[in-house]
DNA sequence: TTCATGGTTTGATCGTAAGCGAAGTATTCC
DNA sequence: GGAATACTTCGCTTACGATCAAACCATGAA
């Protein structure tokens, strides 16, 4: 065991143990749609008292899982990256994989559309993005590491749905990418595009958010309105 | 909350939990290389005595992160798919970003070449991920969903290096894939191909490994027999 | 058969951390 | 200013789990 090795493993234990602890993850899974929410909040969804949840929340906060933002006499907790997204989405396949064997097809409103961080995952957006590299109004980037780039015709048809995709290119973030769904098992949409997608899907009213989870549900006017756009069935 | 997410949640925490103690990290980043090793292997680079290993191997099996193997009186542990590699992978992102940005560069044995499970990962792997590519000998599958296929330049060159590809096709295993670097942060070779180069590359001794560890050491002749073939220089 | 080795089970000890309520600090609203 | 709200800190209790030694099985070798 080389010191380098042995030193990545303490870190991994101290960021893995502050997963681990169900109020945490609680708190965590709730902020995985990407959004900010006060301490009080989170420790409603966690199911602990105030004094409780404020030293999960500090613990989170300095193992840097999460992001602190003071505003007023609220505490906005939010994830602090992407990655902390990916690493529980992993957690999320391993956790589920045994059990998928007994029951392969759980009816489950979360399978059919939910959020995921910033952005749209499920069914729904694993067949948003085969649609749009079918119609070729999304390419996979030329380096095969996942990165997408829209074609001319994909910056006129999102444009349409008023994404202004010049600042999704010149934003620090990275641009358009797969997202490995983990109920799909197949990439979905990410990145500055995939965000920007789910916010104009809200907006138009083609998906609406469920209360108090990640799910989203697709509106009969946003199924006609996919339909005759982008010729997806539902 | 509702009790899909609930069920999720609690699972994640066990699965996060398992992890989460040091003596079982280390058990489980020896075992990241693909390799299975016996119960007492592990007792020493977990640092702990056999009966504790044996209950932490146990936890471990328990919740699906290892698999048992009995042969004869030895008992050999592995990882039970590269969704478990993947998830570790994910945590090590997290876990060396917040002291990544105070110390950016680290020389580290590991950051030059390593194994990820069953394929070579770090600088060397990524070289090569990327001069294949620039060669054309491997190219991004249509789906972009990070899978790749090799070219028929390709299937000759690795066919040269005493690779079986077509076993490698007909194997139930996917074929080559993009698989994330995380001190690169850029996408490697991995999936069966990626495993038959890393075999390919300890036979022809262009790397040897190094004891009791995940390292790779890149030989003398190996940099020589990579710039005149591929064209990398080290 | 007997012995040695690899591995697991048991029982007891110990430390850490999760939990709550009460008290303390800060901020907004009236 | 004073009351109410949002959140944190403190002190205390409780419980779970990591550890080891010793006893206990199983396999292979002599």
């Amino acid at each position: 065991m080389n010191v380098a090795s042995s030193d990545a493993d303490i870190s991994v234990s101290a960021v893995a143990a502050a997963i681990a602890e169900p109020a945490r993850t609680r708190m965590l899974y709730c902020l995985l749609d990407g959004h900010a929410r006060t301490a009080t909040e989170l420790a409603i969804v966690a199911e602990v008292g105030a004094s409780t949840a404020s030293v999960h929340l500090a613990t989170l906060a300095q193992k840097h899982l999460l992001q602190v933002q003071a505003q007023g006499r609220h505490r906005y907790y939010r994830l602090t990256s992407p990655e902390v997204a990916a690493a529980l989405e992993a957690l999320s396949i391993i956790a589920a994989s045994p059990r998928a064997r007994f029951e392969p097809n759980t009816p489950n409103r979360l399978r059919a559309a939910r959020t995921c961080y910033d952005h749209m995952a499920g069914a729904l957006a694993v067949a948003l993005h085969d649609r749009f590299i079918a119609l070729c109004l999304l390419t996979a980037g030329p380096r095969g590491d996942g990165m997408y780039d829209l074609t001319d015709a994909g910056t006129v048809a999102f444009a349409k749905l008023g994404m202004d995709i010049a600042h999704a290119r010149s934003s620090r973030r990275r641009f358009a990418c797969a997202c490995l769904d983990w109920s799909e098992r197949r990439p979905h949409l990410g990145g500055a595009v995939g965000a920007m997608l789910l916010d104009a899907a809200l907006k138009r009213r083609w998906v609406v958010r469920d209360m108090d989870s990640r799910a989203l549900r697709l509106t009969p006017s946003g199924r006609r309105d996919l339909r005759t756009r982008f010729g997806i069935e539902g």
